[in-house]
RNA sequence: GCGCCCGUAGCUCAAUUGGAUAGAGUACUUGACUACGAAUCAAGCGGUUAGAGGUUCGAGUCCUCUCGGGCGCGCCA
């Protein structure tokens, strides 16, 4: 398929003798924010400079000059030179496009094949599945699904709260005040009741710490009792764990978590000694980064236990010996910035410049009351609950609207998981959100149901009609309507690529909202199934759409019924 | 105290990364189902982009300061 922009850049190119790059023209390409002022606009400033006359007037000369068979009109508005596509011409090639590779529409292979670890979701375990790590968990997935279309082999990592300190606070509280039934019959409630009771107790009485610290000193140390306690709380969580992600289908690769690398950290260890990067400090090995104006690197505490510093950094070796991968995405909270400049920093100073390759994808916060969420205080809002609130919503909306509809509780799984899916995702990762649940309960406006319907209905045309998708040609639609949802239908390549080059999923959220506005406003404007010449072309136009925006929520993680 | 992030319509968010007249959704007020699905569409209302300076052809966007909010800052993750 043509590409616009370049084809518009290179007629702008030719006519200024090589004084500028077809490719700096491009960066300047832009879409008009106007109605009534074209397809593609360049702005005339820069030149204003190195041909010293006034942007307009260069303008008006570039106008006149310019005629390309594609081009309808160019037309100088002020300083800018707009450009007027030909519609039948450029929404045939759209629509021949997208009918021809349809669900590959829009994918590329700028990443040949090379791995992309993306760590992600990584809850603690022994305490709830939050909101927080929904975040981690549904930006992660659709990185993998973004990243696995501009041509790069994803591999999901969820590197599970598996160790540390906790584990001791745990087992301390289990001893003090555990009920082995009670957490048999409600294993997470009850571990995290624990959990916030240690908090609690320890506020009164520090000696509480030193035991934590004791217990999780046994546990690294192989002590019996300490491991059969992990073990089993783990195995707890993990159960919980799968049932959430089922439902939200999401496929991680390796559940290797921090108590994977426990063996490995040995010989972390000796390679930063052999660097002769450690250095003690109160009785701690640290890396020192003051050079960097960072604070220290935490290694080894003063007691000799690791922490979750050595466990990243090992983890870190591990991923790329194992996977060789090409960038390394970890999709963790905005909270840990410095850690992870820290982890970087670090393996540089190692002499691993691949470090410069991983990428913290960090993002905000879901607070309560203006505040984070803290488990230790049990300011936690369960993932599960909402997501059972949600689904019982869109099964009721679906009994009221369509009864008849033969698999209802599937598709209200579906338009549930998607509003709470769409909700997270439609804005960009670094924003804080305040946690809502009546905004997760709304299907109507800029929501995954919005999306989700504009595509069943735009399916419900296709059935009524009994043509063959197939076998649909595009006739060269030329109206107003039309022409909006073609240049977002044209759009989709560009969105894809810009989603993936930031990590943002909100990037393709805000587009499937655009198209399906664009798509709504040409349903009510414009009957498809009016019999006459162009039949056959607004159907092409509306098999397109179904195309693309269910490609779209497949990328965010989202499923598109044909009817809900 | 030091560092990082943020402040746009009543509310939730955009704004092509410095470009034309700051746009959507929601809420509110209207209109459209004997209509290809009303989870929709159409119209109206709503703004000194927290405030003050500065940089230049041009600032919501960049620099400085003030105010207001959030988050970090060695043995938690």
């Amino acid at each position: 398929m043509m590409d616009y922009n370049k084809l518009f850049a290179e007629e702008i190119a030719g006519k200024l003798d090589g004084s500028m790059s077809v490719e700096s023209i491009m960066g300047l390409v832009e879409k008009p924010k106007f109605e009534g002022q074209g397809d593609l606009a360049f702005p005339c400033f820069s030149l204003a400079k190195t041909q010293g006359k006034a942007p307009h007037i260069i303008a008006g000369e570039l106008a006149e000059r310019i005629t390309h068979p594609v081009f309808e009109r160019v037309a100088a508005a002020g300083p800018y030179v707009n450009c007027f596509l030909k519609k039948s011409v450029v929404s045939n090639e759209t629509l021949e496009t997208i009918l021809e590779v349809q669900a590959d529409y829009g994918g590329s292979n700028i990443g040949q094949g090379k791995n992309i670890t993306i760590d992600f979701s990584s809850p603690n375990i022994a305490k709830p599945f939050s909101m927080g790590h929904l975040r981690s968990t549904v930006i992660g997935n659709s990185l993998a699904k973004i990243v696995e279309k501009v041509g790069y082999k994803a591999v999901g990592i969820n590197h599970l709260g598996d160790w540390g300190t906790q584990f001791g606070k745990l087992i301390v509280a289990y001893k003090k005040w555990g009920d082995e039934a009670a957490v048999k019959e409600n294993p997470i409630p009850e571990l995290l009741a624990l959990y916030i009771k240690f908090h609690q107790e320890a506020e009164g009485d520090p000696g509480l710490e030193d035991e934590a610290r004791k217990w999780f000193w046994r546990l690294e140390n192989g002590d019996g009792e300490a491991e059969k306690l992990w073990t089993w709380f783990k195995e707890e969580s993990l159960q919980e764990f799968s049932k959430i992600y089922e439902l939200l289908e999401v496929d991680i690769d390796s559940y290797a978590g921090e108590a994977f690398y426990n063996d490995k950290m040995a010989a972390t260890i000796e390679l930063l000694k052999t660097n002769d990067l450690l250095t003690e400090s109160q009785g701690a090995e640290v890396v020192d980064l003051t050079d960097e104006g960072l604070p220290p690197f935490l290694i080894r505490k003063s007691d000799g236990a690791t922490l979750y510093g050595t466990r990243d950094l090992t983890a870190a070796l591990y991923r790329k010996e194992h996977y060789q991968f090409a960038k390394s995405l970890y999709v963790v909270g905005q909270e840990q910035t410095l850690h992870f400049r820290q982890l970087k920093l670090t393996l540089k100073k190692m002499g691993f410049d691949w470090s410069d390759e991983m990428d913290h994808i960090s993002f905000g916060f879901i607070l309560k009351d203006g505040k984070k969420m803290s488990t230790r205080k049990g300011k936690v809002v369960l993932l599960d609950q909402v997501l059972k609130e949600v689904i019982e919503l869109a099964e009721k909306n679906i009994e009221e609207r369509n009864p008849a509809l033969a698999n209802k509780a599937e598709t209200a799984q579906m338009v549930g998981v998607g509003a709470v899916i769409f909700h997270d995702l439609k804005t960009e990762r670094q924003n804080n959100v305040e946690f809502s649940l009546e905004a997760m309960l709304r299907f109507e406006g800029v929501t995954g149901p919005y999306v989700q319907y504009t595509h069943a209905r735009a399916c419900s045309i296709l059935r009524k009609s009994g043509m063959a998708p197939d076998g649909l040609a595009p006739v060269g639609l030329e109206d107003v309507h039309s022409w909006e949802v073609i240049k977002d239908l044209l759009a989709f390549p560009e969105t894809i690529h810009k989603s993936f080059e930031q990590s943002e999923p909100s990037v393709i959220a805000r587009f499937a909202i655009e198209l399906a506005q664009d798509f709504n406003k040409y349903y009510g404007h414009v009957k498809v199934l009016e019999d006459d010449k162009q039949l056959e072309g607004r159907l092409a136009l509306v098999f397109a759409v179904t195309v693309v925006l269910k490609e779209s929520l497949r990328l965010l993680g989202i499923h598109a019924p044909v009817e809900m």
